[in-house]
DNA sequence: CTTGACAAGTGAACATCGTCCAGTAATATG
DNA sequence: CATATTACTGGACGATGTTCACTTGTCAAG
């Protein structure tokens, strides 16, 4: 009984081994260099005991990757609590910015996540949670008169792809001959963010760089 | 010295029957479902053969996207021919609808170009010919005082980026509980462009289900 | 018509992959 | 100590992309 307890807790320090054993191979070789063996190198089991902590390659990447999120997740909802009171627009951006850096930081992770997976959808998705945080902020701008009145969803949906259309394009072709970085995520949330906005004066300034996504 | 040219005749052909055939398994199966086996016994030949046409599987899937990708790059140019004189904002509408449309239709293709492609780039790659095109429009809207004084290449950059970012979300995510294709695509070239117009009365009314995208 | 060169095409092989499963080793319980 | 339960292995299976020594077929020269 008591070694039963000891038993699962092994097998779940073994099981987050693996992950990180996993989390290794992937960040350095990518995705498509993966393999089930180098891993079973890695953690120095036999191939087939991976199969005894994942059903398969993909569910192990899912859980992966799923891990990731919620950093995101979390980055995002912190910024959330932080900026109560101040400008909804502003905000925004600044969580806008949080979004592409976490995928520019993890880009193997969000190219696993967005890029690659097959469409069969299961289950809730933690990876959609950070669209929830977006659409509540995107409501609240609405609430608060700083935008006009959009639709909520219709424009959450929108920001989401223009910045998703930002992060995928800068990791899957780092050699297109871009203007820097900054300049271009600047600008591709400022002109999505700045025609919702009711006072047509001036943007909610967006700021650049910020230190607010967690590393890998 | 006749023959020889036969020859090469019916080399071509050989290696025209082999794209359309891989046409016709990547389209109906996807690239993930796609091999080289797969190709070799449509055509009736051996795995083999189909290396005396293309050096791997790579090339073959390059050449067959640079295909296609010409279509796209065609439909924007006739699209930029017929505009002469109009609205240039509202051209730029109007093609960035068709980029989204041909991406939505090719969806393989664009899979392929965009999504899956390794960083490895090579030479000019035709892929980017569209965003020349896109280049060349906004270059006009500037010229033509229908834009504020924006950087080209930055706002280009940002356009194809947040373009692109509908067309795959799209893709890759068709079970995600989206507004309308055409409410999501249209909000999201309206909030980019929008915020670039000199005379910010009123949008340059977007057009939906252009017919100028043409078919797989 | 025969011969020889040369191209086209084959099929078996190689290395690698994800995954499974019949066994064996290790461990806890009686 | 014996038994039952679990952990783990090693080898297998069927794929994959790619290569290569070979056979086949076709054409030009002798």
């Amino acid at each position: 009984m008591n070694a039963n307890l000891r038993r699962q807790k092994h097998k779940e320090e073994l099981r987050k081994a693996i992950l990180d054993a996993a989390r290794g191979i992937f960040v350095v070789e990518g995705y498509e260099n993966f393999s089930m063996r180098k891993l079973a190198q890695k953690v120095e089991y036999s191939p087939g005991s991976i199969y005894l902590h994942f059903k398969n390659k993909e569910e192990l990447f899912d859980t992966l990757v799923e891990e990731s999120f919620v950093r995101l997740l979390k980055a995002l909802k912190d910024l959330g609590d932080v900026q109560q009171g101040l400008d909804p627009a502003y905000g925004l951006k600044k969580a806008l910015w949080t979004y592409v850096n976490f995928g520019l930081r993890n880009p193997n992770d969000y190219r696993f996540a967005f890029m690659l997976k097959p469409p069969v959808e299961k289950r809730p998705y933690k990876v959609h949670g950070a669209f929830e945080v977006l659409r509540h902020m995107v409501r609240r701008c609405v609430e608060k008169r700083r935008f006009r009145e959009v639709d909520v969803e219709t424009t959450a949906q929108a920001l989401w792809a223009s910045v998703h259309g930002v992060t995928s394009l800068l990791i899957q072709r780092p050699t297109f001959p871009w203007v820097s970085k900054k300049r271009l995520i600047t600008k591709v949330i400022d002109c999505a963010v700045d025609s919702l906005l009711a006072t047509p004066n001036g943007t909610a300034e967006t700021g650049a760089d910020h230190a607010n996504a967690r590393h890998s």
